[in-house]
DNA sequence: GCAAAAGTGTTGGCATTACACCCATGG
DNA sequence: CCATGGGTGTAATGCCAACACTTTTGC
């Protein structure tokens, strides 16, 4: 496999047809430093070597485009069971210069912990702002918009912010992490009522005192209760 | 082009990689008898000859993915400028059994009036209801569930129900044509209300004297105004 | 003692829902 | 004259947005 004349097919009623490639891009997604942020690589290969570049791969005939994708997530960043979503497939003939590529593009949601030494010195994978990002390659300042307007969408009616988030967190992450993705400020007493209200959160008899001096209790998403409550017709929405 | 070995790639760097079969298919929905309905062929190939299917082709080398939707669909309905959007791409390796495709599917939305003569005849093409689904090929059954979901969500936040409209259209239609797509009842007074606020559409003097004996006004909706009031930060949400 | 973040309730306005009767007409 | 679909308003409710002060503690 891995070479393009190996892809199977046995009937071939399709022989005629043309054959392409196709790549995934993945818009890995990180909250650092109370904001929303992007892992960028340095693309590798000439003419665009040294630009900043979405990671990425190409689909063999024996892999499914999911699997793809998160094989190239966990790569770059060692983790596992990543939070993937697809979001859009790229087709034009000319969004590679170079050659006619088709792209599907993910978003991967990672919890920022033991994980940046691990990726940074491959590709020279770093965080962006998203709202300062340099020139990427190709069409990928596309991909990046089209994966946070997905997210957008996504994070009111699904309780997967979580995923950007240590397993312990305080109600001002969270509340950071939210404003952060939806571009907006929130308020402190409605989004804590609102989120309290739905008993989704564990609060633990521990306080987090580095970021204040009073401390301030932090809370653990509950998987179960959530799947319990959906399992009830109860639907998630901020 | 159209020849499988055609892909142009002058640089390659990436020549070994592997070149797949990429195809396009499309959930044409309509609204007929009341319904939202998804227009299926008979599958023109062994071993599925004669299952029900969605509308398809393969993406060659010099054709953008959209334009190949687009152009699948009018081909099939003698249409143009018909709304389409793209789903979801479908790239596990096994679902054609015969050989590895990748597939793009994506939604048409089309108003039925003179349409139907002219498709009918060369695939069987024929209108089936939602929740009555025949079998179909591959995972067909999934990209229709999935173009449904996308066009219930769409629907809300983009007055793009008309598209499945005549240009006319009483309120009684647009109210069935609600209901259809959200898969629920809704209050005939307070949707008019709302549809009415937003002063989208022009009253006609002419009534629909076909399906009442009273008759029923004919509305337009004014895409004109719309943009007007999208440019002023309008959203339309109902 | 002060700076910095944590925590905590109430109110008014708006939007959504629920709900029922008369009208016009063709047969 | 009656059956069928068309057209219309009001009241109750719940939800969301706006808003400010006290607490704790490290320095």
């Amino acid at each position: 496999m891995g070479n393009f004349n190996n892809h199977i097919r046995p009937i071939s009623y399709h022989k005629t047809e043309a054959s392409l490639l196709h790549s995934v891009d993945c818009v890995i997604l990180g909250f650092l430093q109370d904001e929303l942020k992007v892992l960028l690589i340095r693309f590798p290969y000439q003419p665009f070597k040294g630009h900043w570049s979405l990671i990425g791969g190409f689909v063999n005939a024996d892999t499914d485009i999911d699997a793809t994708a998160r094989i190239t997530v966990e790569r770059m960043t060692n983790l596992e069971n990543v939070y993937m979503e697809q979001v859009h497939t790229f087709g034009n003939i000319k969004r590679v210069p170079s050659e006619r590529v088709i792209t599907t593009c993910y978003y991967a949601l990672i919890s920022v912990e033991p994980t940046l030494n691990i990726l940074s010195k491959e590709y020279e994978a770093t965080w962006h702002s998203l709202d300062k990002l340099p020139p990427l390659v190709y069409d990928h300042e596309q991909m990046v918009k089209a994966a946070v307007v997905k997210l957008r969408e996504k994070v009111r009616r699904q309780p997967i912010g979580f995923e950007l988030l240590p397993k312990k967190f305080t109600m001002s992450q969270l509340l950071k992490l939210y404003e952060s993705i939806l571009g907006r400020n929130l308020d402190k007493r409605n989004f804590n009522k609102k989120i309290q209200s739905m008993d989704l959160l564990e609060k633990l008899e521990e306080k987090d005192t580095e970021n204040s001096k009073r401390g301030a209790y932090y809370y653990q998403f509950e998987v179960e209760k959530y799947n319990q409550l959906l399992s009830n017709g109860y639907l998630f929405d901020l």
